[in-house]
DNA sequence: GCGATTTAGTTGAGCATTCAACAACCTGAG
DNA sequence: CTCAGGTTGTTGAATGCTCAACTAAATCGC
């Protein structure tokens, strides 16, 4: 016996298509300025931010596949992009070999120290500038909750 | 004068990553879902939604390339491949030689609706039966809110 | 009217992501 | 120890997106 469709309500609909909007939006505009000014995608910036907070900056390709979100291919394939940039190297796991260890070369972290000021301005100006403390409070929770949801299904 | 970059604060910084996290997570959901059942990913969906919902079913390529928030080029390349796969024609404007009118098929019609209710199921579940009522008005007037911010800049 | 500018849409090249297949290695049950 | 099954990471093909360049047609200024 087929199960009937629980539809979005007005309220609903509402919400989900201006947050489609508004995401798409802050992503792109974040994108294309980063492109301009960094010469990469977001995607690629948030890799030279992770490992730069690494200890030794440096990570395991699994986990640093973990932390950026993103799969084993995707990852590969933008490290391998990175490292002929001169930004990133890959060396052998010592404890695994199976393994591969990613890691910010001087020339990485002096780009995203450039990049990093205009990229926050950024992020500032499109989104936190636009909304009250409180609101920001509201996203992070709202965030939060749906990380943990979505992580857990 | 340099001018000091306004860093995030801690509390900005973790709304900022948790809302990264879970936009991505939540959109590389659905996209690999509508992928699986639909055969397509989000944003052709969204086209099909857009013509579904207009009036003859049938928009003018600005005007769609305006409500899905998509660049004339991204749109241009989208209807081309919904067209082949007999989902959207396309036919000439009437009122201006330059213009191109986008018309949902009935093999389009048929396969949105055959695709809605496992969508909409999705993002009831992925969204918002994590989120209280309360939640989903915070997100509605933040999204807006964003929304708008961003086209005016 | 008529040239300059703007707008509509397409195209191709280059880049990013996905998916499936794969090789290499580790781990654990017996 | 051994082999079955899981994990790690890469690869190539297919697909989608971006950017810049382009054609054609409408519109504006005079």
């Amino acid at each position: 016996m087929p199960v009937m469709t629980r539809w979005l309500d007005p309220d609903e609909q509402r919400t989900w298509r201006a947050f489609l909007t508004a995401s798409r939006a802050l992503m792109d505009t974040l994108d294309r300025e980063l492109q301009r000014d960094a010469g990469m995608p977001h995607a690629y910036y948030e890799i030279l931010v992770r490992l730069s907070e690494a200890p030794g900056r440096q990570l395991r390709m699994s986990d640093l596949a973990e932390v950026t979100g993103s799969s084993r291919s995707r990852l590969s394939h933008a490290v391998a992009r990175l490292e002929t940039a001169g930004w990133v190297r890959r060396e052998d796991c010592p404890t695994d070999r199976r393994g591969q260890v990613a890691l910010l070369t001087e020339a990485g972290y002096a780009t995203l120290s450039a990049a990093a000021p205009g990229h926050v301005e950024g992020v500032r100006r499109h989104l936190f500038d636009a909304l009250s403390p409180a609101q920001v409070d509201q996203l992070r929770r709202i965030s939060e909750t749906l990380a943990e949801h979505l992580t857990r299904s």
